[in-house]
DNA sequence: GAAATAAATATTGTATGCAAATTGTATTTT
DNA sequence: AAAATACAATTTGCATACAATATTTATTTC
């Protein structure tokens, strides 16, 4: 049965979407029209279709002539990420405690017992995504259009930061996992008890255990070690 | 000397942003490939490209097999509008305060004389499109990447509210728009200067005149009128 | 041999024809 | 006559061919 290009397309758009998450594909990196076109089995017309799409919605930029790039991380970034995230996070989760609807409720708790999987497992993509997934869910419930827009450009955006940093090399950042998952759980409660001053609250915690850890690795500890000696130098 | 096929693109794109943020283009109509390809010179495939590229920008909206439309205003924007607009406008005023650049700031005083000229012509069109054009440079000084979605979301619909709300019929309202215009002197001063703290209470003043404006409209004084009498009713 | 120019190649953008889906109309059935 | 079905017309989506632009390679010039 040959899968309709409907279909295809839409593999195609989920694909990049991870892969541009997990940063399978690098920032700032080109795709090639001809090639996947082929490996998916799209002419180049939906193609491009869908490259417009994902560059609406910020995984992409386009450039005249040259083709789609994977949305680049600058030297900017990082500072209007942590300028824009706090702001952004607690209002959305604030908004989700207030306008929530069950079937939401359940897709959350859904992608809570995924992303507890993923720690399991160990998997940083899966951690990622199903982190991603659960934000985005938050998004949902706010059910604000004038805010969604840049929460997912946030979310893609920490997707990809968390990728960098987040590699729980050592315990103290495992914990920090650990934590961030009863946030989530004290946020679905919030949510599911309908207190947005509380959710909002869980919110900024959270963000700040999220920062922190980025701070970890932004800023490390610097190394201690002797200064070299240069040859011929007076010994005094 | 025939138009390049990327001049007539631009020039679509311009059209059909302006007459969304004008109301000639109806929230919820839908656009005819046909007949625009027609009308612009163009084949279907650029202009189906504008329509995905307008689509990411909130201006249309796309649905399978069923076209473009002009992105609706449903019972629920006025009020996710109100919960939004404040914290955006005012962060990102903020922001424009602590980057702005010489060269956007001359732009901005550009975009404002143009507003004053639009309030001295008296054309609602022109002063709506001057008015978002000041607000769309504040976003570009701020120049964080999270947030100019969601603001440009709000200003595309602030737009469409003004031309149906903003008909100064009466004195007060005359009143406001000529406020509105002072306020906008102060927020150039206060980014010319970048004290942040005040662009970002400027900016909830505005805002709040703009909300009241708004508020005149939706809930008007109600009108006093004696009811009739049923025919044949005892006369007691 | 290095810089500059010109040709060749590859990639991106557009136009058109055809396929699929939706909508409206006419016919059939009850 | 009302509902249901089948048919026709319109509209949207996709594939391919062609045009324009960028990039690479080869050649010329100093």
């Amino acid at each position: 049965m040959p899968n309709a290009t409907k279909d295809k397309k839409a593999r195609l758009l989920a694909d990049v979407r991870r892969d541009v998450l997990t940063l399978a594909m690098e920032p700032g990196g080109d795709l090639d029209e001809a090639s996947l076109a082929d490996e998916y089995g799209l002419s180049r017309t939906p193609l491009r279709d869908a490259f417009r799409e994902l560059a609406g919605e910020g995984y992409l930029t386009l450039h005249q002539n040259r083709g789609a790039r994977v949305a680049d991380m600058g030297h900017r970034t990082l500072r209007d990420f942590f300028l824009a995230a706090p702001m952004i996070y607690s209002s959305v989760t604030r908004l989700a405690a207030e306008n929530a609807t069950a079937t939401q409720l359940d897709e959350l708790k859904e992608a809570q017992e995924a992303f507890k999987a993923a720690l399991r497992s160990g998997n940083a993509s899966d951690r990622t995504l199903s982190n991603n997934r659960f934000h985005a869910i938050t998004g949902e419930m706010a059910g604000n259009v004038y805010l969604q827009p840049s929460l997912n450009r946030l979310l893609i955006d920490h997707a990809r930061i968390s990728m960098t940093f987040y590699q729980p090399r050592n315990s103290r950042m495992a914990e920090n996992v650990v934590l961030a998952s009863a946030q989530h759980e004290g946020i679905i409660r919030a949510i599911e008890n309908g207190n947005a001053d509380h959710a909002a609250q869980l919110a900024l915690d959270h963000w700040e255990l999220s920062r922190g850890q980025i701070e970890l690795f932004v800023m490390p500890t610097a190394l201690e070690a002797p200064l070299g000696v240069a040859p011929g130098a007076r010994t005094a």
